[in-house]
DNA sequence: GTGAAAGCGCTAACAG
DNA sequence: CTGTTAGCGCTTTCAC
């Protein structure tokens, strides 16, 4: 219990004070079965009274393990953290790692330069048993690299061009036709969206959700009726306003950001929410419940797509990256107030009562 | 040039390819001066060649230094990724760390176990070279064990019991004051605040602040125009509904978040912002700009906060952890309309005209 | 079940 | 300026 841990205390030296080499004392510390009871319990006993603590750098060079895994987030994404997409999902990562005792590393990207040092620093060599890497532009050719050097690798989100790689997503595609069919089935007539920063897998899946939807029901994609925005709350309203003139009656953002952006561009018009214009976000964020109307969206289970991130890679880690594993997660149609349901209720009740 | 980086490239391959010996190879590597300028030529370019990156682990263990820092955000944090204070801060943390070529292990601390857990890996042995900790009540108790172990610590936001350790913080008292004292500027008369989760340090500072600023001009501070939020948008809603009956004019909330969730409280009382409750906030985020009104605040420098705080750190474990350096940041009033300054700009510039 | 011995890949005196 | 020699603290065969 000796709190002032004394700065030499190495292997060497519990095992010296429990009366028996080194290498019985690793033994009992990587929970090996080949150690008789009695002698478990000695050696534990002066570990906790001594306070000891095994060192990771050399653990990691000898057994070429160090429970690290790093969180790489390309360059767009530092933007990103405006939207609280990305600290929901650091911490769903954060708290794999701690669930499975690892350590996380993380790496983000702001800049050109960054890209440069992180790279060396993102490998065996760097002290990583294995890396997530959120996809897009810039991460898809760490991606590359990181594959080539035979790293565990998970991508977040998948990549573009996505063979010969493990990635966990959320299935955008038909997270977006269900919002869009659900502004259908309201009875709308002229459903636009705002899609994210093309370039994107997620974006690309989410707008074709949208002409899915659109386009099952037999009705005509206008283009008049797709404007593109960010993923940012500014982003949404400038995509808005170039919406607006085409009369939209409902809108499908691909963020919550974005839909609540663009909303504020339809109030500045002098136009209302839902009455006059509609609306289903993707994310489902927290601020979506405090918007003005409260925001009807898709809701994607974040935190717990970051655990499971964790443990795929934990599985690629352990049992080989191959074969690639290949995860898609759904999503659910939480609706509130912006696609004018709760408001239509309240109509229909008016007028049974 | 080649990609395919050979596994087992060492330091000794390197010093064989070159014809040299391996301290030379790592004198190079280091930037040591003492290499001739045609050796270190010839040693960088078969490094170039192979592709090799040395080894960290091994690094580490022969030098005692991990170029590795640790974040580390306790408990309350968690929920507080809602606001957008932590990945920001987060953001100057990585920054600061890309730029001085130092990797960021980030440790979430989400619950009680996590707290045990996370311990032994913040110390040296862990492979940290220091640790930036965010206070808090859980958080304090942290920070007392690793200053015990000698480890480079500094302190984000002072703690509440503040010797002996370093820290950075934002004057959050005269960014209070400064808040407050433009409200009476103003001309209000009945100016209440809410205020942050209590037991921070930060909390208490602005609460401090507004209590200066009150007793200043000479007025009685009551107890009714004060309410307690948490720092979110739901706190700030629920304190305003507590503050509503005491008919203030003026609110300062501790942060954008809990200024807009008042906002909100104040609009469903069927209430104008600001021509029947004006407002500051704290922080300036993102949405500060995008809320309806515009939200009066303080800013904080929190990016560069982030990069001065690794900066310290650094400091400290190159230069030794005494004397404790203590850093305060000034803040910024930032006027916009929830304060009802530029909308008394219009009705001046009418009556002028 | 336990111990001895050989590294893991690098840094850091110390000679020369 | 460069090479030699010890380790850093741990894991991991391989004997016993």
């Amino acid at each position: 219990m000796s709190s002032f841990a004394d700065p030499k205390l190495t292997l060497e030296e519990i095992a010296h004070l429990s009366g028996v080499s080194r290498s019985t004392v690793s033994r009992v510390i990587n929970h090996h079965p080949n150690v008789s009871d009695s002698v478990r319990q000695r050696v534990m006993a002066v570990i906790e009274e001594t306070g000891y603590r095994p060192n990771l750098a050399a653990r990691t060079l000898a057994s070429k393990r160090s429970w690290m895994i790093g969180l790489v987030l390309p360059r767009s994404v530092s933007s990103f953290f405006a939207d609280p997409y990305f600290p929901r999902l650091t911490q769903g990562i954060a708290q794999g790692c701690n669930q499975h005792d690892f350590t996380l590393g993380l790496f983000l990207i702001g800049t050109k330069e960054d890209e440069k040092k992180i790279l060396p620093r993102v490998s065996r060599k760097g002290m990583l048993d294995g890396v997530l890497v959120q996809s897009g532009q810039i991460g898809d050719q760490l991606i590359i690299r990181m594959v080539n050097l035979n790293m565990p690798v998970v991508v977040i989100g998948h990549p573009l061009n996505s063979e010969d790689v493990s990635f966990i997503d959320v299935d955008n595609l038909n997270g977006a036709y269900n919002a869009v069919s659900h502004l259908i089935r309201m009875g709308y007539k002229r459903i636009g969206t705002i899609t994210g920063l093309s370039g994107g897998a997620a974006t690309a899946d989410r707008l074709e959700g949208y002409r899915k939807a659109i386009a099952e029901r037999g009705r005509n994609i206008d283009q008049s009726l797709i404007a593109e925005g960010d993923y940012t709350e500014a982003g949404g309203y400038y995509a808005m306003q170039q919406l607006l003139p085409a009369k939209p009656d409902a809108v499908f953002a691909a963020s919550d950001l974005m839909a609540i952006g663009a909303m504020r561009a339809v109030r500045e018009a002098g136009l209302n929410v839902p009455q006059d214009v509609a609306f289903v976000g993707f994310d489902d964020v927290p601020i979506a419940t405090y918007a003005n109307p409260q925001l009807t969206t898709i809701r994607q289970p974040i935190v717990q797509f970051g655990i499971n991130a964790v443990e795929i890679l934990i599985d690629l880690i352990e049992n080989g990256i191959k074969p690639h594993r290949r995860i898609i997660m759904g999503t659910e149609l939480i609706i509130r107030d912006s696609c004018g349901a709760s408001l239509r209720r309240r109509e229909l009740s008016k007028i049974q009562s």
